[in-house]
DNA sequence: ATTTTTTGCGACATTGATGTGTCAAACTAG
DNA sequence: CTAGTTTGACACATCAATGTCGCAAAAAAT
């Protein structure tokens, strides 16, 4: 009975959107994923290349660029929330905690590129305007500092950034061919050192103007 | 007599280019520069809106989109190289010559964010692929660890790395809003806790996969 | 004041990315 | 096997960004 138009895979209606086209759908969502993360103004031509779908399955199930845009920021926020979850960021200590949240970031791989992506195709919330996910942060900085364990010196909106700028440095090491393990390394040591209390092995020297 | 054609400004001939034109010139280049850091997808028009010429102009003076990103890229390269002269990186320790070397680059302004933006328009020489910037990093880098200055257990790259993102992260605070001032003592302090010697205050948690 | 240079405006042609639609072939489920 | 679903291959129409031109007005140089 259903004869007004000729193919529309994914009706509007109220129907599971069947297996095989939920599978298609994840494809195509991954496949932008990965693309963007690369290059964020990638074409939808090239997204579905990389999906090894057509453009026009590709606008099947996906009307629109900000449809397919919104799709992927959902994704995204999912995974983070996995990342979050994975973290554990109640227990232990402070330091250890922002520990374990870099490690589960790092593994979402392309998602995270697609965060560091400049003018993040993904949508608002990326640095300074990711207000959840920073208060996230916040709270577990509160804690290390009030226990001594992260340099009270440190603005907490200060390690907040260094947390999400070594991240991002760790993220370029990865994709630049560094070992998993050692950038895990580095990675902790170095932050930990950063945002660590203690003072600064040698003085700033007193600095004229250039 | 040169009823060649209409109008040249700036004829491919030997004579120089005229003041009035080497003044628009360089008036479009900084509006790009400006432009391009904030928004590297911007449109010619954008960058020609914001340089307060029209789009003719703009094309009058630089034939291609790549003329003038070219134009940006040599205007970056000199600015750098003043930078990193003036920040006397042979002079003194060598957390004080990076630290030198961060400030200069910080006071760079939109040029830093160019360097920055995602798929930089201005060219290869960026984060892992600038060679030329980076051997003169690991010299310093080099002569500090030799000197205990910093941590012998941080790879060269990850100090260059980690150089860099704090860069990174600095120009963003300041960029939002944060006095330059501190972001000047906050970005000293925690890199220098981050690449100088000493271990991590609190020992990292053997940890089991998630 | 006059000549020369430079700029702004508007008209085009071109190109690449998008979005829509159609149909036949491939695929899947029953 | 068969009916219904999903996909690929084309064919268009649009639209925005580019790049080119010609001319008149404005600015600079003389």
């Amino acid at each position: 009975m259903v004869t007004a138009t000729y193919n529309r895979p994914m009706p509007r209606t109220n129907t599971d959107p069947s297996p095989t086209a939920r599978r298609t759908r994840r494809l195509i969502v991954e496949a932008a994923i990965e693309t963007l993360a690369g290059n964020p103004a990638a074409t939808l031509a090239e997204i579905a290349d990389a999906g090894d779908v057509s453009r026009s399955t590709l606008h099947r199930h996906f009307t629109d660029r900000g449809d397919l845009l919104a799709a992927i920021d959902e994704e995204c926020r999912i995974r983070f929330a996995h990342a979050v979850e994975a973290a554990r960021l109640g227990e232990g200590d402070a330091l250890n905690s922002l520990d374990r949240l870099a490690q589960e970031y790092l593994g979402l791989g392309s998602v995270l590129g697609l965060v560091f992506a400049d003018n993040a195709p993904v949508d608002p919330d990326v640095w300074e305007d990711s207000e959840e996910r920073d208060q996230t942060l916040s709270a577990v900085i509160q804690r290390g500092q009030q226990g001594h364990e992260i340099d009270p010196e440190v603005s907490p909106t200060w390690v907040i950034t260094t947390f999400w700028v070594m991240l991002f440095g760790a993220w370029l090491a990865q994709k630049s061919g560094m070992s998993r393990r050692d950038v895990s390394v580095q990675l902790s040591r170095t932050f930990r050192k950063a945002v660590g209390p203690g003072d600064p092995a040698a003085r700033r020297e007193p600095e004229g103007r250039g």
